[in-house]
DNA sequence: AATTAGCACTCGAAGACAAAGAGTGCTAAC
DNA sequence: GTTAGCACTCTTTGTCTTCGAGTGCTAATT
């Protein structure tokens, strides 16, 4: 069977009626919104062929159809338009909220997958900048208690990352203040993901004859604050998944809560959005069973063409794939803005 | 309308009964449970008489009855046993929990708050040490962007709190610096609540003319660090929310969800009940409509007999208090001997 | 050959209704 | 003071029916 294009045409109707209601489409539905005048019993020939080649699904005999999975990637390949998805007044706004917006990280990340979310009425992740992708800028190593130390690392982009390690007990206050202005010398403007403690282990300056603390802190950087631990995800909105008119029972929305409450897992998905441009995956080509009735779509942002961080929807299969991309990207294009000017300072 | 010993006997084992299953109690069921062989006629008829005294209420009819909010005050006050809520076995495991922590006060207070959801199969929170109740160790202001620089603090209890504030264009990282070096000396052990930045402005060092950056980091530290603001309020088993047999709707969970969002609400809750031993608030004690269905169950933990920070327990009125309330207790009491042990340091 | 009107058929949603069951209140007996 | 007994109330549950949206097929139309 081949899908001509009065075909596809119809499809699209249907796709966009059923991202509009969530509830299955019949023939009389897409023969009054059809542009062409063709009746309902023509349409009903279509679809059925549709069916036949995997691009509608029915629920039950006498209901009317809902887009494959399929279906949605063939929209979002080819048959969805970009344009307008966005307004130009909503544009200008999400440009001038960047434009004042003070220097804090965090925190603008947290706006920024508000304002994601606000746009798309969906649930919105970011991933703050990753640390091995941005420079240090300070290293300092505080006592807390007998045996153990708060490091704290800023970087670049002003983030603030803090561990609590274990010292020796022979390492005093004075030795880890002239440890922290040391790494911080030795080490500032460099990229974190290259800080290797080791080298400076085996430098001349001979007042720590104990190597514990570097091995202690090359371990802190490395595992602590480098493998993804639920800390770098931001999540935003997760109150519109509540809304979904096809989430009725309690179980939907626990599984939906358990989604969210898997940071590192959300923070891995998030991580791998920086290897792609703006990224859509439908549902079950996700792979993972957890998101098979779900969609993802991630943007980057980047600074000299490099992913610092991302930003992303995740959503039902049904979801505005149009207005979400467009959103993103705006999103994510004002983000790589505001890091460059960041990084090069 | 007297209550009689038998009569508040009753009342317990309804209350009992009802925090059990949630579900109204009629008088078979008491007379079964009931001690002593009375008929359900007889409870019957003592049953409507605590309805008249306001201490039963019946959905319908036909229906069992439910305990009224002023039930749950005097089964919480003279009614309920202590002993036994929690088991010898429970409370080893928790002590030997906070023996073998490593000191990272952020995770401990983390950790502890799920350990009481753990407990209670409750919603928990935790109000970190607040900043106006311990000392500075360290302070450390870090440019950032031009104009704009990190003020990172540390506390006595390795807490790590910064926020971004605006500098004057003309002065310079290595003023900054300075800054911080005499702003930790000069404060250092001391009370944060009790750092007066101006103090230090009048002083002879004069390389620093301009007085803003020293007004703008006290506006930082009692606007932005001291302010509730949600960040020093952990959530930690939301999940079990939803699984309240009398939560059905949507639209309960729904609330429930908004209400654990209100992260700065929850923080002056949290912050008051520094002002109290365990506390316990039932329903519309509360005074405020959003938790006119919910009590509230509160345990301040203390070092030299000053509250730091407190935990807690949110749940619906007909909760477990013998239980919870134990709970909080045994988590409290570790706090604070943690906490001591960090604070004499 | 493609389109369409017409019609029988399917299936779920919603409403009506009856039966079951849990619980009460009252009365009279113990 | 306690309790057995009973009529009554009200929700829950299941069954049946009706209604309507939608389909698929056939025959007529363009």
């Amino acid at each position: 069977m081949e899908a001509t294009d009065r075909k596809l045409a119809i499809m699209k109707v249907i796709i966009e009626d059923y991202i509009d209601t969530a509830a299955p489409v019949g023939s009389r539905t897409v023969s009054k919104k059809f542009e062409d005048g063709l009746s309902s019993a023509t349409i009903r020939n279509e679809m059925s062929d549709l069916e036949e080649m995997g691009l509608l699904v029915q629920p039950h005999t006498s209901a009317g159809r809902v887009p494959s999975q399929a279906a949605f990637r063939i929209y979002v390949n080819e048959l969805m338009s970009l344009n307008g998805a966005v307004s130009e007044d909503e544009r200008a706004a999400v440009n001038s909220f960047y434009m004042c917006h003070i220097g804090d990280m965090e925190n603008l990340m947290k706006q920024s997958a508000s304002l994601i979310s606000a746009m798309t009425k969906q649930p919105a992740l970011a991933l703050v900048p990753q640390l091995r992708r941005t420079t240090l800028k300070r290293l300092q190593i505080i006592p807390v208690i007998k045996g153990a130390a708060l490091v704290v690392i800023v970087t670049s982009t002003a983030r603030v990352k803090q561990k609590v390690i274990r010292v020796p007990d022979n390492v005093g206050d004075h030795d880890l203040n002239a440890i922290s202005r040391m790494m911080t010398e030795r080490f500032q403007g460099q990229s974190i993901a290259d800080i290797d403690v080791g080298r400076i282990g085996t430098s001349q300056d001979s007042f720590l004859m104990d190597t514990d603390v570097f091995r202690a802190i090359e371990e802190c950087i490395n595992d602590a604050l480098l493998l993804p631990d639920g800390s770098d995800i931001l999540i935003e909105g997760v109150r519109n998944a509540f809304n979904y008119p096809e989430n009725e029972s309690i179980d939907d929305i626990k599984s939906f809560w358990t989604l969210f409450q898997d940071r590192v897992r959300l923070q891995r998905m998030m991580t791998d959005a920086l290897r792609h441009d703006v990224k859509v995956t439908i549902g079950e080509e996700n792979g993972e069973d957890w998101l098979k009735n779900l969609s993802v779509v991630t943007a980057p942002y980047k600074v000299h063409g490099r992913s610092l961080g991302s930003v992303g929807v995740i959503a039902p299969v049904r979801m505005d794939y149009a207005r979400i991309i467009e959103s993103l990207k705006i999103v994510s294009e004002n983000l790589s803005k505001v890091m460059t000017l960041y990084i090069s300072e």
